[in-house]
DNA sequence: GCTCGTCCCATCGACTGTCGATGGGAGCAT
DNA sequence: ATGCTCCCATCGACAGTCGATGGGACGAGC
């Protein structure tokens, strides 16, 4: 068991970055907070490590800006639990935001790959 | 003459990036600050905008971990320019901010492309 | 029936990094 | 002499993330 899992830990991800993955997380499906965060986690094996404390003002955010929608519930564990789920601007959102990204990661790289 | 060209302009670059770039840039060859503006602008073909304001002070905190050195001279025009350099460290440091980065697009590019 | 671990919510304060606005000086062309 | 481009730099505002912290409720084991 006692793996290499878990490594140095502790894995900052660009800022600016947090909301179009969870735009993306929760285009899968709804999810609560504690799921996003594990989610993220387990797609990016254990390099993406999102803290509650970054997500919730980041679920906020997006609540405020009408992306995600929220509605209690209770979890598979029979948890109160606040799901949040993507609306149609959410899903508009996370295409234009996806896009932007891609340009500037290209945009980047051709000055990483420079001579 | 109003060509696509000067599209909506202002492309704020994923932030902590910065250095990362700066340091690529000054791989090639040592530079004043205008010209280090230039060139990303150059090479990533306008989508990224560094703005003076942003690049003193990160040149600032590059010189204090002592990842570039500056001296004065004259520019190509003939006028008074600073002139940074990569040092040893900083080549080192450039080698590690490139690994690091490239692990967190290569995790985001899982979570994006995830099912 | 208690206790403890896990699940799940959320906020606050500190800090870092970027940007817009601003200011200035020195060369060169008209 | 006027003004344009080059090149320096700082300051204040602001956004976004993180660490620490706190709490409630379920389920398992004693």
């Amino acid at each position: 068991m006692g793996r290499a899992a878990d490594r140095d830990a502790s894995l900052e991800l660009l800022p600016g970055t947090l909301d179009l993955l969870i735009l993306k997380t929760l285009a899968v499906g709804a999810e609560h907070g504690y799921g996003i965060a594990q989610r993220l986690k387990a797609l990016s094996e254990d390099v993406l490590q999102v803290g509650e404390s970054s997500l919730y003002p980041a679920l906020q955010r997006l609540l405020l800006k009408g992306w995600v929608k929220a509605e209690w519930g209770a979890s598979e564990n029979n948890r109160r639990a606040r799901y949040y789920t993507l609306t149609a601007a959410g899903r508009k959102q996370l295409t234009a935001e996806r896009e932007e990204f891609d340009r500037l990661i290209l945009a980047i790289h051709k000055v990483l790959n420079a001579t």
